[in-house]
DNA sequence: CTAGCTGCAAAGTCTTTGCCAGGAA
DNA sequence: TTCCTGGCAAAGACTTTGCAGCTAG
């Protein structure tokens, strides 16, 4: 706990982000839960330490956590709905920047295989790979705003 | 062009859907949309051809095609937000039903390597993988539901 | 004829924003 | 002191719903 408590002041320290006991709550419960929260599921947990918390405290919190790397999100897109009426198995280039998604031919490809163990009754049915990196414009745009901002 | 009138016709048969014009307008640009369209984006290229058309009918049309599986979409956690404070390289387990994700260690998976080439300047950070399926307790309740209406 | 569909508008989620008082550096 | 943050409420984006008239089967 103790050690928590000096990771995450380091954390913050290091990002520049200030230490309040919003934020260490919000992100110890991020830590502990295990089964990929919504902002809604954290703030309820948060609510039993912090009863006064808003629910605005704790998007302006994940938002960013997510900012600074210290956490990430499960889909990229999240925003809003894509479709994708291609049912021919395939898998997908996404740029963390732009969103964008560009089609990987599946014969490209040779899927990832799992040699643990599934959990009991779950019945696979595809899989789906994304691989996430930046595309080149959005590359471009980073390094000259880095540039300038030197 | 007649050819995906009558392919379209026969999907909509088979799944019990009325054959309407909104329906195949709508469907059809979806066919041709390479790019991962939003609902939005499928309403501005149908309006083209349809200007008298609802947004509601896009969604409600694109509801009805999901259901039947004649549609996909890229991501099942759209509808919000799920964080994920394991920095660790690891994948997911997710059901298509309640759309639970369970963690599956990375050392127990072997990546997916893709042998074809990637656009060019894209810079590939990491790849995640999905491996989609039913869970033992939505398998359970749909194999009830299947049994009770029979 | 009947069930299902469309267009419209209102309502519902989920998330962001603006503001000011208060706390961290 | 100065800047950042928290709480609140309003606004915004995205999606669903209810209804009345129309259309496909």
């Amino acid at each position: 706990m103790e050690d928590f408590l000096a990771v995450f002041r380091d954390r913050c320290k290091r990002h520049g982000l200030a230490f309040t006991h919003q934020r260490q709550v919000i992100y110890q419960a991020l830590l502990a839960a295990k089964d990929h929260p919504t902002p809604e599921a954290i703030y309820d947990i948060v609510r039993e330490r912090i009863p006064s918390i808003s629910l605005g405290t704790v998007y302006k919190n994940i938002k960013t956590f997510l900012d600074v790397d210290m956490l990430c999100e499960v889909s990229l897109h999240h925003g809003s709905l894509r479709l994708d009426a291609n049912l021919h198995a395939h898998h997908h280039l996404v740029c963390r920047i732009c969103r964008s998604i560009t089609d990987l031919d599946e014969s490209e490809m040779e899927p990832a295989r799992f040699t643990g163990k599934f959990p009991r009754g779950f019945r696979v049915q595809r899989q789906n790979v994304e691989i996430i990196g930046i595309c080149a414009p959005c590359a471009q745009k980073q390094s000259s705003k880095k540039q300038s901002s030197n």
